[in-house]
DNA sequence: GTCTATAACTAGATAGAC
DNA sequence: GTCTATCTAGTTATAGAC
């Protein structure tokens, strides 16, 4: 019954870690919530740190393993040195991201994740830059191709933006609630904040390069800026 | 003496917190690097948790107090019921938080801000929640007479997507280097940031609101979105 | 206000019976 | 594979001398 009880010890351990982070999570807090004895996590796993790298690898690497299928798709659906489209390309980037967040068992994750980010830890952070390695290179051409007008540099920190937004989403609901307070229409359904994600990057990532003019008119919604 | 010890212990522990959390913080690192003693967190501030209150106090308030300097400069120049002009407003909103993770003792406290929105202490949240509603609101209304074409369920998400952008922008370094590995220009010069985002949420902001066609033809950056 | 010393407790890890 | 018991080392907090 030895999968099984690694299964239970990284479903409780990731939600734990995701709601008290890595430090504020004792092994008593895991194993007890799991219902297995103190030792079981250093018998399976080896240490508490082997732990979290289990359960950080366990949920990246199916997420960017649909993200290439996507992005493949989308090549082979088109020329190989054309232009991508550009909506379908950020959601092909996003949408196995967002999806990931919520599903079942996923959403304490995506909190784990976004915390990672904030850690200091080496180790940690060497092996979550690794697991995205070699999706983000693959995304980055794909998208220098469906924006060849854009200076290089420009689009590098465009694609941070798109990140960024993209994790925020990602962690939901806490982070959310912030500026608006009870505007928020109760909308759990994930395709409809994929859609308005799509928008909202897609017209950020295709702004023109040239500085925006502060003092402009004001301007309708869907009007193109200057 | 006491002032001077209350301020270096904030100081010291605002670092500490930011890098290793809260919990994977003891009062004997943040004594021990302050040059003070083990029990003067306790003399001074009660306890580890009302310190950190305090070290959240101290940035905050001045950051949204600018916030609203800006706004309220803004208002005063344009016609009351009229519209604002966008880029000056994303400028107000970002600009004051963009600076603070810049400034030279700031930027570890951002870090422990973005880790804040993470975490799950209800006593933590309540009080960063407190700090930021009465700029929340004054915003939205403002964003709203901006956009005034824009449903406001619409505004809500992107203006929620605003703030995703730029709290990911504030936790910086780490965070942005996970996209795009060796690309990024060495440049640390907040303004031209400021100038980047601004561009990319305005544009994202003023999206029209109808959903976007996924499979559109490649566009050049720049040319509107339909 | 600042210090030392220590109380009271919890942590991760492991040895060894079953 | 799973258990109990325990080791070592860390934690917050406080009492009381100066």
């Amino acid at each position: 019954m030895g999968n099984k009880t690694k299964q239970v010890i990284m479903d409780v351990a990731e939600a734990l870690f995701a709601t008290h982070g890595y430090e504020g999570t004792s092994l008593r807090m895991i194993t007890q919530q799991a219902g297995v004895n103190l030792a079981a996590v250093n018998y399976h796993f080896g240490s508490k740190a082997a732990l979290m790298e289990a359960i950080y690898e366990r949920r990246i690497r199916p997420m960017n393993e649909e993200r290439l299928r996507r992005l493949d798709a989308l090549e082979a659906h088109h020329g190989d040195g054309q232009h991508l489209p550009l909506e379908a390309l950020v959601e092909a980037f996003i949408a196995p991201a967002l999806r990931l967040s919520r599903e079942g068992r996923g959403n304490h994750f995506i909190t784990l994740l976004g915390r990672s980010y904030l850690e200091s830890s080496p180790t940690l952070h060497a092996q979550v830059r690794r697991l995205f390695d070699g999706v983000a290179e693959r995304f980055r051409q794909a998208f220098a191709r469906a924006l060849p007008e854009l200076p290089s540099g420009e689009l590098y920190w465009r694609l941070h933006f798109m990140v960024g937004v993209l994790a925020y989403c990602m962690t939901g609901t806490e982070m959310m609630r912030l500026i608006a307070s009870s505007r928020m229409e109760a909308s759990d359904d994930p395709d409809e904040l994929i859609t308005r994600l799509v928008t909202f990057i897609s017209h950020g990532l295709a702004a023109p390069a040239s500085p925006v003019v502060v003092d402009a008119p004001p301007r309708r919604a869907g009007e193109a800026l200057r």
